[in-house]
DNA sequence: ACACTTATACTCATGTTGAGTACAACTGAA
DNA sequence: TTCAGTTGTACTCAACATGAGTATAAGTGT
């Protein structure tokens, strides 16, 4: 008599599409999990069956095809998790669970999904995460909830914690860093803010303590969903990711919404547009589109051919001459 | 009975270490393994035992300190390999095995080994990758096998090659970029010009075209180390990774002479040195290296404090001025 | 014709980067 | 002890990138 699988791997993605200005992220319904509440959300998963399915990447995408009826375009592994106890299934006695999480990219104009699978707005999930209109007011209420909880932690860690919070949330002398997602969310999870830790001990949430740090998710994958948004946000910085969220042809706007919307913050249009310009990156196709609402705007087209991308500048610019 | 087992949990690391000016691997002897020559190297590693091991990290790490006798530093997750047929030991019956690669660096001081461990000069297995003393030659001989590999080719496929070769090994107008790593090992192992892919098929390889491509791993470590090398040259270029391979005190030309021995790119001293010290990561100690063969250098301390961490340009600084 | 909207071009101060010159402070050999 | 050689450190300068604007173009609807 075989015994109940001591582990399962399990395949994840994390989905992203960009409708409009808002980023968007693909949901389903998990279903039948002890403990797991249904009004709760989750990302597309599945096993990974070592016997049928030939490599990692094809396991996800026929997952998610299958679960959505969507299929993928972009897609990359985004990291295994693996903590004991990391996922509230193994406490149902589903044994060890070992998740590998993909980041897909999903163009507009297939967004159709089937079954229990929606579209979310992404900072339905993380509402201090959107800076496009300026430092969300969030912030504070979470700085203060912050030092409260400082205020418990023995004195010996504060000064440290301290400069955690500050250093991840932009506060005192620190800028915004927008990619640190997954640490703000560890953070938060740490100082009990997050509903996900009540639920992960079997309590229900101290109400007036979380006040609206956004919805939970099933599992735990709204940390998985932190580390995917932390990726491409650190991505978008060095490689010219957000075409593959566009159509063929697009007006500059449209490119720099979806940028806006994946880092959660303004640009400067007229200095955008000079960007992409210069990278060359986009080529002007001669159209017009007209419903702007103003001055007609020109469409482009991603110039795949690219050859020299641009050098991420920083330390690995600082080269010597060549020669003897 | 039970079964075999249908899938192992394989954990390995790129454990990596800068001594004097050279960049070093800790490589281990892989012992009984049917197929697997017993003169190659292979990254330290280990199985995953889901009832033992509570976490990823530390599998590897006591994997490590087991096989090893040292204890890694700074590590992060590398990435999760799972295609089929992909480790040579799947052929030999074992089961399907996914191998969970991590990244450790370890400081020079803490350099002992035990038994069959020892460091090895990273550049031993990828001879193209060091461009400190300017262009290797070798990319020359890469370049005329890589074109008689094309020639080979249906011809509806050669222009899409040809690109990629020049885009891979900075050749016609391109400028060559450090952290594609995976992508020439890749493309060399298509072209049939590095040993494993020749071992992958019980064959022997064609001496006379695997000119001198480096020195070959056994299993797919080799894939795996070039992963990890290009993982560090990323990251070196907006993380300040390189003060985990220094001691405590160090003077800037170590700091320099690390940064090149990974980025394997040479640096302009006198703009090294401005970079650093306005980047605000180093304080001096006062204390002077006299060692040095000329004018003494000063002793500087990693500041751990460094709140600000520079923000990495690119596209996510083209910010909006706040306000409405 | 007009206010309003969005697109696009251009300017300007400031900062960053590549490349170099100049000089300082040690060593060892003549 | 002088001097060539070596390495460390300070400074300069042109070219380019970036943040933040102003100005103008070309549509919309009333």
């Amino acid at each position: 008599m075989p015994d109940t699988p001591q582990l399962i791997i399990d395949l994840n993605a994390v989905v992203l599409a960009v409708t409009d200005d808002q980023p968007r992220l693909l949901t389903v319904a998990p279903e039948g999990y002890p403990g797991i509440s249904d009004t709760l959300r989750a990302l597309p998963f599945g096993p990974f069956d070592p016997r049928r399915d030939r490599t990692l990447e094809r396991c996800i995408r026929e997952t998610v095809t299958r679960q959505t009826g969507g299929s993928l375009g972009y897609v990359e592994q985004l990291y295994t998790f693996a903590d004991k106890e990391r996922d509230p299934r193994e406490q149902a006695g589903l044994g060890r669970i070992l998740s590998i999480a993909y980041l897909a990219l999903v163009r507009e104009s297939v967004l159709e999904t089937a079954d229990d699978a929606s579209w979310a707005n992404c900072y339905d999930y993380f509402p201090w995460e959107d800076w496009r209109r300026g430092r969300p007011v969030l912030i504070d209420e979470i700085e203060s909830a912050l030092h409260d909880w400082l205020d418990e932690l023995p004195s010996a860690d504060r000064a440290g914690q301290r400069e955690r919070i500050d250093i991840c949330f932009g506060l005192g002398n620190v800028g915004w860093d927008a990619y640190k997602v997954l640490e703000r969310y560890e953070l938060l999870y740490e100082a009990q803010l997050i509903a996900e830790y009540w639920a992960d001990r079997g309590q229900s949430p101290e109400a007036a303590i979380c006040a609206d740090l956004g919805e939970p998710m099933a599992f735990d994958h709204r940390r998985i969903l932190a580390t995917g948004l932390g990726r491409i946000r650190g991505k978008l910085r060095y490689r010219p990711l957000a075409f593959e969220l566009l159509p063929d042809t697009f007006t500059l706007l449209r490119l720099q919404q979806v940028v806006e919307a994946l880092s959660g913050l303004q640009m400067h249009k007229q200095n955008f547009r000079r960007f992409v310009e210069r990278s060359g990156l986009v080529a002007g196709t001669g159209q017009r589109e007209t419903s702007t609402g103003g001055r007609p705007a020109e469409l482009f087209r991603f110039r795949r051919a690219v050859l020299r991308e641009r050098r991420a500048p920083g330390v690995a610019t600082l080269q010597s001459p060549r020669g003897p």
